[in-house]
DNA sequence: AGCTATATTTTGAATAGTCAAAACAAAACT
DNA sequence: AGTTTTGTTTTGACTATTCAAAATATAGCT
């Protein structure tokens, strides 16, 4: 049985989950439920048909985890999600803060076929427009661990690498302010108090909330 | 409500069924279900809720048509579908012969702004890779009707434009043959015994069957 | 230990789509 | 007119997915 759309959203949600919760940890059903945007004793359900299908692991009351088997399946979403982005702001001039849904629908029916021309066009692109980094087509998924704004050294020049978060006016509002991957920034200075971060963009200088600065990662030069 | 995959998946069946048979004439259950691929009993309870919502005219033991609504619906799946092949063979580089299973599905998925993208690329085609007309984006859709290998002039200059037939290994056939749309051949004799007509390609001669010839459309010079 | 708040699971019900087989209608053929 | 063939509809049942609300478990707090 190929997987259903509906079965790859959730083993999507669920891989996404795991990597931003500290790994060893099982997913709780609350968030998994609210990650594929479902009544929480709808997940319970599907978890359960998951688990039988050895996708999951599933401990009642405590959360899931994703077999290997569903991780190498999550990750082949992934890498279809992100290739197809990718060729949408490449080849279709779309934007970047457009794509994620477009590719939303695209990642469940693309073909094999498809999904490797894409890749030959792209040039086997390592990362999407947002960063990510796209899997290879045997499951290998790098994941570096970034710093971001939150956490980089002061008044250092560091590059904008990567954004956790497809918001399309988050997105906007980043292109808007030279804050989109690739381009060069400094931090000038963090204010607890205030909840907010100070960046210097081109010639900008743009405060933004410590909870978006957590969003955009960044390499120091 | 907007269509699922399945029913607009009814509604491009019963355009075809619909432009196949002359018109005037409801398509019948059977036939409607076997383009579908459905059971018969499948196809009447699936026509009875299109009713319901008005995009087919139903007849109980008759058969069924397109409403106007239905109609319109059904030509914009079918404007996705064509410009979804052309891109595939001009832009993706695939085989004329394989796009139809690819669009089958994306048709569903592709979002308006990615369709009106791909038919800009694409210079606003007028025809898709098998000379099957694109609708435009307000439903308009030509159908002028071309003479075949069955019934054009013998031994005159002719050119193919158009084949009405998906069938993978077909394609390839023609292609082989060199009988694509574009080509431009002659019907050098009919066998009515034979079942058979005998084709000038290129420097070949080509013998097929009479059903396979009535696929090929063509156009008198 | 007892109570409360929160998270999870169960239950009962709904919708969309499907099939196989029985029932039935229309057409075709004696 | 009576019978067979063919095509269509009905019936009963099943899978996948979902929700709301009730039941229950766990964790947190006196
Ligand atoms: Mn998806
Ligand atoms: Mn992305
Ligand atoms: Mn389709
Ligand atoms: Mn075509």
């Amino acid at each position: 049985m190929l997987p259903s759309s509906t079965v790859e959203n959730y083993l999507k949600a669920l891989h996404q989950a795991e990597a931003s919760m500290g790994n060893e940890t099982l997913v709780p059903m609350g968030q998994l439920a609210n990650a594929v945007g479902v009544a929480p004793g709808t997940a319970t359900t599907m978890v359960k048909a998951l688990a039988e299908s050895g996708l999951v692991e599933y401990e009642p009351y405590v959360g899931v985890r994703l077999s290997s088997a569903g991780t190498r399946l999550a990750t082949l979403v992934l890498r279809r999600h992100r290739l197809i982005e990718q060729f949408l702001v490449e080849v279709m001039g779309m934007s970047w803060a457009d794509v994620h849904e477009d590719a939303e629908q695209l990642e469940h029916v693309v073909s094999d076929r498809l999904v490797e021309r894409m890749d030959a066009m792209l040039g086997h692109p390592a990362v999407d427009p947002h960063g990510d980094p796209i899997p290879t087509a045997d499951g290998a998924l790098a994941d570096p661990d970034y710093h971001s704004l939150l956490t980089c050294p002061l008044s250092t020049p560091v590059t904008v690498t990567r954004v956790t978060d497809q918001n399309s006016s988050f997105l906007r509002f980043l292109e808007a302010q030279e804050l989109k991957p690739g381009q060069s920034i400094e931090v000038e200075n963090r204010n607890s108090a205030a909840d907010s971060v100070q960046v210097l963009a081109g010639e900008r200088r743009v405060t933004i909330g410590t909870n978006a600065a957590s969003k955009v990662l960044i390499e120091i030069l």
